[in-house]
DNA sequence: CTGTTAGCGCGTTCAT
DNA sequence: ATGAACGCGCTAACAG
């Protein structure tokens, strides 16, 4: 028989081992050569290099990160790949890391706002050894983020976390709620709901603000549960529309993307949007400004966010500090055509 | 100065002696109790698991790796994190990878469309040793792809590549811009449009295609460059609009997201879509399925593309076959609110 | 100054 | 249940 257990041809790659034969010199030569070229005679490096192109060789970052014991690794969990909010925290990363002195690697890996996957991705990422962790809006507990915090420089973008080790960066979802609440309330609208995000990041906060400054002004909210996903706008809605005698005249929802499902919802029910009812959301990603949705937002700054967050734990990396800061950004109404005085 | 060139407090990890010190025994013990416990006395895996809970200990990926000469790895580069599209691939390959057995672990890189940056990541994904190689869409020259291809199994999703070493999951985009084409010409439209994806993947098949199609029956599209980006769309339809005498009857935009961009000019511009000027896309992504947008395009199965490729792809690193296969996906036409008879 | 040898880092494996 | 050797690249110490 040919091969069975052995698949077939399937090469190592090259070692600095072969390259080293291959020129006829040693190892340490080989290495030297690729660290610091001037330190080696123009003979020597010719040979080398030509190994290396002959060969095809590439140096094992395993290898490498072992013995410097440090992997140039940045591991990034994302929740949610879809909400495009984060893909502009990501490129405010990317920014920051491009502009760095010794940039890490940043590695991405999406959670699918399951807690068991997220902590699964964070599990795999540390025995990476990345040499710090970033969380997208995180579904993971605050007590397993802290554990992270302490094992490596962490931070948490969207994401309020209790606990020094953490490096927090998240926009005043209590003010963002303060602001759509007094920006409906000042249209003149009485009647309005809130459709929450959930257990989602900030959710909480933007909600009670809410409800809290409706009815300090003698409102009283409706409050149903929902999602930061469009189907949770989506149904949220449906059951206002169910359970309510008449639909408010405003919706806050979670965030933009419920509040597009919001919007689909109310739009085939017959319902126009803003002439019979309102509707915010939250975030202000790049959808919201379309001409087509021009919706009514909340402003969170994604890209600034990211380019901090990465500022704060990458300067831990270098400083090996363990204590953790917390930027608080401050969120702005954007209104545009979703909403109207009632 | 307190601390100038060591930085404060940084602890390393413990490591498999730190444990085997801690319980009294070998580290090769300790490595047992890892990885098969049944085979070790009850008393010494009880020790062990109580020093590395003590200790916090976490097995090395890099170092396992570098023994077992596998490092569990996927590495997938991405264009472009803005675009939902490759969401919902990256949801296909991730439903493959977990539902199979030996589950690889999928690292993303955003290449952010850019040459330098997706070559810089593959590179790093190859020194880190990727069992295999993802590009969704890439910008990389069909020679990068092939030379990384003979490297480590690699596959490509919406990016048609010559060469037999790697795996290609793509659409017909001949036939989709033929299908574009064709419900155009059935609908009467004779003065079209295209905006093209520059040099994007599949575009310059799409848009060959649509022109033929159109030449076929007589007529001589409009083409004019464009990009696969909501601005690439929106530049191209103010050319249009400056260029022509009188806008096309219909537009046929490079993907969804150019077509949201055309749209938005459009309307800016006081046309009326569909009364006035008709818009096509191109893969129906979640937002083209939305009321307020409601765009007729050509569906291409983004998750069912990415589970594809996956699978091509991770039976190659089991099996070791250096040949890869080539999946011509048929795309459909979805006929939404965008388009009417001229 | 150029190049070599030896040993390390961490987890696995195999013979004992 | 253990010690020694190994995988691959880096580095300190040393030799030419």
């Amino acid at each position: 028989m040919p091969e069975s257990d052995s698949p077939p041809e399937r090469r190592r790659p090259p070692t600095i081992r072969d390259v080293a034969k291959h020129a006829g010199v040693s190892k340490s030569l080989v290495s030297l050569v690729l660290r610091d070229p001037s330190r080696v005679s123009e003979k020597s490096r010719a040979a080398v290099k030509d190994a290396i192109d002959e060969l095809g060789y590439r140096p094992s970052a395993l290898a490498r990160s072992l013995v410097s014991q440090n992997s140039g690794l940045l591991g990034i969990i994302t929740s949610n790949a879809h909400d495009t909010f984060y893909a502009d925290v990501l490129e405010g990363v990317s920014s920051y890391i491009n502009a760095s002195e010794r940039a890490l690697m940043p590695l991405i890996l999406h959670g699918n706002h399951e807690e068991a996957s997220e902590s699964l991705a964070a599990t795999r990422f540390l025995e990476l050894r990345v040499e710090a962790l970033m969380l997208m809006g995180s579904a993971l507990s605050d007590a397993a983020i802290e554990r992270y915090g302490r094992e490596v420089p962490a931070a948490t973008v969207g994401r309020w976390v209790e606990g020094e080790t953490i490096d927090v960066v998240v926009n005043d979802d209590r003010r963002g709620g303060e602001l759509a609440a007094k920006y409906l309330l000042d249209l003149g609208h009485r009647r309005v709901a809130h459709i929450t995000g959930g257990t989602g990041n900030g959710a909480k906060e933007r909600a009670a603000s809410f409800r809290r400054t409706f009815e300090e002004a003698g409102c009283r909210p409706t409050i149903v549960p929902g999602t930061y996903l469009q189907a949770g706008g989506a149904d949220g809605t449906r059951r206002l529309l169910e359970t309510l005698d008449q639909p408010p005249t405003a919706i806050f929802a979670a965030n933009d993307l419920a509040a597009i499902g919001t919007i689909d919802v109310l739009r085939r029910a017959g319902y126009r949007v803003p002439e019979d009812v309102s509707v915010m959301g939250y975030d202000d990603i790049a959808l919201a400004a379309l001409h087509a949705i021009d919706l009514t937002t909340i402003n969170q700054p994604a890209r600034q966010m990211g380019e901090t967050a990465a500022r704060l734990v990458c300067e831990r990396v270098n400083s090996g500090s363990r204590e953790g800061q917390r930027v608080l950004i401050e969120p702005a109404l954007v209104v545009r055509s979703t909403t109207q005085p009632v």
